[in-house]
DNA sequence: GCATCTGTTTGATACACGTCGAAATATTCG
DNA sequence: CGAATATTTCGACGTGTATCAAACAGATGC
């Protein structure tokens, strides 16, 4: 029997675990996570990156973050929103906290 | 009346904060410091990265774990003995699960 | 259809950085 | 002092990547 539930502990592939440490180094790519946290359902149109980044950049950004598995990506209309993927944030978390 | 003790904690500059994502985002740096983090006084020359890279780069990798605060460095004689600091890598772990 | 809005893709550029060899520094030992 | 050991510094090279402008693609509305 299996007790997963809200605690189950995700293991990262070596390779995942990459993606994110890289996904994370930048400022303003983290500046982005930040903001998608922060909002349950974030247009990525309202992100505050635009102010300083192209938009070529800002979604460069988001494929790098989505990519490693931090952030996903709805589409709705012409909008894309997105979310935080905490599940591999904290195994991400976890897998410092160990060292 | 503050209540510091085992638990304070501790807020990282915006540039430290920068400098610990970029020095983690390297997979042989973190290897260092996994290895580093196992062992109470790890002498530099026990380093398994010897096998893969050359000492100048080990000494490179060295260097930015320490300009990151993740790692301290005490010199004795000829070697260099490496201690993870663990106060600083908590506040980085706390930052990222603040999220 | 045409214009507009949101976001992506592509190609080019510039800079950051991981890597090494070689030379330098420091320490211990004979 | 001279040789050996441990580590650092320097200079150079190649790759990775953040960035943008321009062109493209899909959705909405006139």
């Amino acid at each position: 029997m299996q007790a997963r539930s809200a605690s189950a502990k995700l293991t990262l592939p070596d390779a995942q675990f990459r993606a994110i440490g890289r996904a994370l180094a930048d400022p303003h790519r983290f500046a982005i996570l930040e903001q998608v946290a922060a909002l349950e359902d974030m247009p990525c149109s309202r992100l505050e990156e635009h102010a300083v980044l192209s938009p070529a950049t800002v979604s460069h950004h988001m494929k790098e973050l989505s990519e490693a598995g931090l952030v996903e990506i709805r589409r709705e209309g012409r909008e894309a929103y997105l979310s935080l993927h905490r599940p591999v944030l904290d195994a991400y978390v976890n897998r410092l906290a160990a060292l």
